[in-house]
Order: structure tokens, then sequence, then C-alpha cells
DNA sequence: CTTTTTGCAAATGATTTGCATTAAC
DNA sequence: GTTAATGCAAATCATTTGCAAAAAG
């Protein structure tokens, strides 16, 4: 419901689709592509892959979703909350969560030198291992 | 010479291909693997794509380059060196560029939270345009 | 009715893999 | 002489693109 006015806000359609997408990623932890395809496909099972690929790539244009394209992992999504939060990566298996800063106000979003980039966001990335491929690796 | 003993040093044997890499990650600017592919086809026109990727795992693998995957660009490597400075990337091009943090002791490595993430290293990822890609959309 | 979205199929592009040959140690 | 690296070709995988049909406004 909410998420029809949030499209029709961003100049974008309302379409089946669309709001199945955005109801995927609302209630799945970061989930990547394939996984929003099967979410979808519970509600409208006719939807094609690429129709959940181009809905993803409208919605994270028009700034209602946020891609996390970890290296060497398909990319992922949440929906974005304005607050500039970081993420945590697990190298095995691309699982994502979220982390704030231990720092209150993010001083590492200013850079000390640019080298004549015109820099407009700063993205922090932890990696390391999540609790279920810590345990396989320990088996 | 010195990259010779470097490779013995890994436990890596030592090749034409694997000198010839080392010794372009040296002297270019954070090439991504065609960048490389050329350089070393200078000195040695027979080396092969999949050799020179090949090289660069070897090379990523036992800690001699360090990888850097910018979202939705090709991979581009730098020797390591240790220090743990960030990058600049150009969202058109990919461009990369060092770039030391802002704080002195680095605190944003130490995230508030973990959930229950092992974590090992953290990456600060500056985005924005190069020179080259600002004066192009401002013709 | 006009424009945007979808569905389907085929293409792209970086990177990896399998296997025989060659070179390092 | 063993073992590890290379060259070559084919495969993989996420994602994009082109175009006709369907749906939204």
């Amino acid at each position: 419901m909410d998420d029809a006015v949030e499209l029709r806000g961003r100049g974008l359609r309302v379409t089946g689709p669309r709001l199945a997408v955005l109801e995927a990623v609302r209630h799945l932890p970061h989930p990547d592509t394939d996984t929003v395809l099967t979410s979808v496909r519970a509600s409208l099972p006719s939807v094609s892959v690429q129709a959940v690929y181009s809905v993803l790539k409208a919605l994270t244009d028009v700034g209602l979703l946020r891609r996390i394209e970890p290296a060497g992992h398909p990319a992922r999504y949440e929906r974005r909350t304005g607050d500039n939060h970081h993420h945590v990566v697990c190298r095995a298996c691309g699982a994502i969560d979220d982390v704030d800063c231990a720092v209150g106000a993010a001083p590492c979003l200013a850079p000390s030198s640019s080298h004549g980039f015109s820099i407009e966001q700063a993205e922090v990335t932890y990696w390391g291992l999540c609790p279920t491929c810590l345990e396989e690796f320990r088996p």
C-alpha cells in the first residue's frame, strides 16, 4: 500500500513485480537477486528473471533500494534507510549484516586527500566469516 | 631480482610471467588485468590471458599483491604495502587512487558489533568521479 | 491511446576450469 | 625426474540488451 505511494512519488508505475520485490527486500535480510526472485515467485509465479533484475535496477536508481556488491559475490539489496551504516561481509558465502561505525560521527567519511576526485560517498566494509561459515571451517 | 627472492620466499617458483607481472604492477597505477597483460606482453609477447589471471591469483594468494574489486568494474591490483590505506574509486571509469584515512589510527576498523562474524579486515572505499571523467561530464 | 514494463532469448564480459605441454627445481 | 606453471579452448555465472507483447496511466 505504502509502497505504491513510494513508487508513484518517484515517478515509477505501480506494478505487481515491483510491489512484490519491495515486499521481499523488506522482509529478507540483505537478499541477493536469486533470493528475491524466489520470494517474489511465491506470490507471482510468472515473473521472469529479467523482470526482477529490471525492477531491482529501477528501484535502486530512484533510491528506494540500496545495492551492495561484495567482491566475488552476487549483489545484495536492502531498503534504503538514509542512515549511513556499514556492512560486515562473509568472505566464504557473501552473507551480509549491518554494522554501526565504532566512531560516532563517522570521521572516516572525509578523506585526507582526494587526488582531484570529486567524492560523493564513502563506504566501509568489514570482511570476515559469518557464524555459519565459521562452523564449517572448524568441524 | 628482488622479486625472485620474494617469490621463492613465499614458496612460488620463479618464472618469466611472474616476474613480468610483478614488474608491471610495480610501475603501473592500480592496473586491471588487461593493462597488466598488455604491459607484460611488451617484454613477453607469448604470455596467455589465462597465465596472467593465474599469476595474479597466485601472487594475491600469497600476499605479494592486493586485489581491489570496485563494484561494476574489473579487478585492479597493487603491490601489497602493509599499511592500511584506502581507495578512491571513479564510478564512471573505475580508476583508483590511494587515500589515507582522515583519522590517524583508523578507528573505523573496529566495528561496534559484529553479529557473530569473525572480522579480519576493514576496507574503506570512497566513491566519486576522477578528474578525467569530471571533464567529460561537464563539456 | 501512449509510454512504460514485462517476458523471452540471446549476448556480454570478466573470470575460472580441464587438460596436455613445458619449464622450474 | 617430479611437481608446479603455462597455453589453449571451452565453460561459468551474474548481469545486460533487443524486441515484441502486455499492462499502467
